[in-house]
Formats: C-alpha cells, structure tokens, sequence
DNA sequence: GTCCTTAATGAACGCTGTTCAGTAAACAGT
DNA sequence: ACTGTTTACTGAACAGCGTTCATTAAGGAC
C-alpha cells in the first residue's frame, strides 16, 4: 500500500504550498511583513495548521534564505564558462552586486537580518554548505591566477575571496540601506573596486 | 516667570530619560528587542505617556541612530591628527571597523535595518547631514593625495570615498551577520582592502 | 477657593507567534 | 456495514506588540 508514500508527498506538497506563499508575501512586501497569519489566509488554512508542517516562522525563513541562496549561486553559475580566471572573478562580482539589487528583499532575508538565517546557508558544519560552495568558487580562481603567476601578493586565496566577497557585499548592502547613498552608482563602485584590487592584487599586464 | 522654560526643560529630561532607557534595552537585549512597553516599565511610567513626548517608536529608534552616529564620527575623530593623507585614511578604516564590531547593536541599528532609520543619518538634504560630513573627512584625504600627485587614478574623489567606504562597510556588515563567516579574521580583511585599494590606488612609494 | 490647563493613566483595538483542547473525517479490523 | 483508532484541521486562547483616547489627577492662575 501507498498510503505512507503518499503521506509523504502530501507533506512535501503541503510545505511548498506554505513556502511559495511566503515568497509572494515577501516580495509584495518585504520580509517583516511575513506574518503566519498572512500565509494561512493566503493558502486558506487556520494558522495553527502551519505548524503542523513546520515547527516556527522561523524555519519558514531559512527555507526561503536557502531556496534564495540556491537563486543566487543559478544567477552567478554562467561566469563559470569564463576562462580567464581575473574576467571571471570581475564577472563574478557584476553578477553578485547585480542580483542584490534586482532581489532587494531576498538578498536582505540572507544576508541582513538575524544571524541565524544566515546560518541555514553558512551554517551547517558540512564541509559543503551552500555558502562553502560557493566561496570555493572564488578559491579556485584565485588559485588559477596564483598557478598562472598573476599574483603579486602572497596572501591565501580563501583570504584574498573573502576580501572580494566583503567588498561586492558592501555595495550592495549599503545601496539597500542607504537610499541616496552612496552616491556613485552601485556599477561605477563595482568597477572602482575591481580596478583597486586587480591592479593592486594583480601584476601588470 | 520662568515657567515656560521649566517645561520646556523638563520636556527634554523626560526626552532623555527614554532615550537613555531605549538604549541600555538595545545594547542588552539587541534592537529587535526594543518595545515601547519595555521602555515604559524602565522608566516607569504608562506606555501611553512616551506618546505625549516621541511621535512613534521610529521616532525614538532615529534619534537613537543620529546618537550612535555620532559616536561613530567621535570614534573616527583621532584620525584627523595624521598627516599624511594614505596613513589617516588607513586609521579611519581600522577605527570604522573596530567600532562597528565594538558595538554591534548600533552599527545594526544605522545601517543594517530599515532605511529609515538610516535616514536620520544620511537622509536631510541640508548640505551638512552627519552622513554627508563623515563623507567628506575621506573625499579631502583623497583630494590631498591627488593635490600630492600620489593618486595614479582620475576617478573623482568622491568616489573614492564611496568605494572605501563600501569596502569597510562590507566587512562589519558581514561579521555581523554571518557568524563564523568570512573565516578571515576582521583586521586581516581590512588589511588586505587596504593593500589592493592603496596599491591599485596609489603610485608606488 | 474655584476654574482651567496640563500630565498621566490604563483600557482598548488590531496586529504578532505559538499552543492546544476539541472536532471531524479518513482509515483499519472484524 | 459497523466500530475503534488514527489523522488533519480548526479556532479559541495566551502573551506580547505599536498606537489611540476617554478619563482622571494634579498644578497654576485669578
């Protein structure tokens, strides 16, 4: 008999039925007007059935932060084909600032707010969390420039992809904060920020 | 008689004595805790009564941000005592980033939350706002280095500054937020900003 | 001493996350 | 088909939130 199976996928259907409600209300809007209540009205259950399926808001939220992380690293995926380790990173850093800024509130939930929604991203102790993945991404191609001798610093690569990471985090975030400032366009920051690091990190030529 | 004033005086006393309490409850129990029946108890008064003296709650969270930027500023203050252009904008970094991981609660409260909040710093449009001053202490180190010829770049100062200041931004707004990440450590991340930004930046010597 | 202005209250409204006793429907066993 | 049990779901309830407002108590003026 299927009925174990079958509970199964009603579970799951019944989490994405809650999860793609939450999307909608936080992006129609923003993130701290997602209320248990809203998402109950909006898949026409009682409040009370959500926790039934999950055990608080919060475990909605970090859903969502996963689900938008995933949406991130998708966005970023297409610089993989660049092989030029130093137009890759630059392209990287295009992609990153640039989905910040067409997903305000996604890149907020991730990557503003409490810590521990951070933490479904960062987190797990996996030696391949969503994050870690990620930044690896940014380790090798450092490490490319470091084989190909384009380096001038003798910095780790970890180290050298947290300072870009820090950096593209920084426009986005305070352009999301901010409004007015700063005053330069997020892309003219984006490409004072390359230059300064490239011709400071990288040698001539 | 003197009555007017005496009201007037008390006014700002009972100002400052929510203030004062809204502030230890933010820095012992972190922004998101800060409620204005909290604040009523502190004080012990009606909840009701805040209202006779703040509009909102927003109202006070703004003054409480005008407050710890101005902190901010005084923290940096040191910095204007060094000479050479390169070294004080070096300082300034190093002080912006201590002081945001000094006092997490409040770098949250300015630039990390709603950008209302951060209105109050950046947001009047009078040619002086705290935020536009603080700008301004970088973009003249930047115009003394370019007075200097030290400067291997034409990119306005004011640029220039925004971009540094993205730069020391995206290292306390991460610390903050992502607990365990980046892995390098606060002063090596402004270290290495520092070495790319002034070597991509700068002529050599 | 009376009047009037002012300060302060605390109950109320509608919102929040979360819990839980109660109900109704679906299923299993005979 | 009927009973017994498991399951899904509800909606009322609790404690807390920002905010408003009619009511009360106190202070100053004449």
């Amino acid at each position: 008999m299927g009925a174990v199976e079958r509970r199964a996928r009603e579970r799951t259907e019944f989490r994405e039925l809650v999860l793609t409600a939450a999307r909608k209300i936080v992006l129609r809007q923003g993130f701290e007007a997602l209320s248990m209540r809203k998402i109950a009205d909006e898949i026409e259950y009682a409040p009370g059935t959500i926790y039934l399926y999950f055990k608080s808001r919060d475990e909605i939220a970090q859903e969502l932060c996963r689900r938008g992380f995933e949406d991130l690293l998708a966005s970023l995926a297409p610089a993989a084909a660049i092989r030029d380790p130093a137009k890759r990173l630059t392209d990287i850093g295009e992609r990153y600032v640039r989905f910040g800024l067409e997903h305000p509130e996604t890149y907020r939930m991730i990557f503003m707010e409490d810590p521990k929604f951070a933490d479904s991203v960062f987190g797990e102790k996996e030696p391949e969390s969503p994050g870690a993945r990620a930044l690896q991404f940014l380790v090798e191609a450092f490490d490319e420039l470091r084989a190909q001798k384009r380096l001038r610093v003798r910095t780790a690569s970890p180290k050298l992809a947290d300072a870009l990471w820090v950096a593209v985090h920084g426009i986005v975030s305070l352009k999301l904060t901010c409004p007015g400032y700063p005053a330069t366009p997020a892309d003219e920051l984006t490409a004072i920020v390359r230059s300064a690091l490239f011709d400071g990190l990288l040698k001539p030529g």
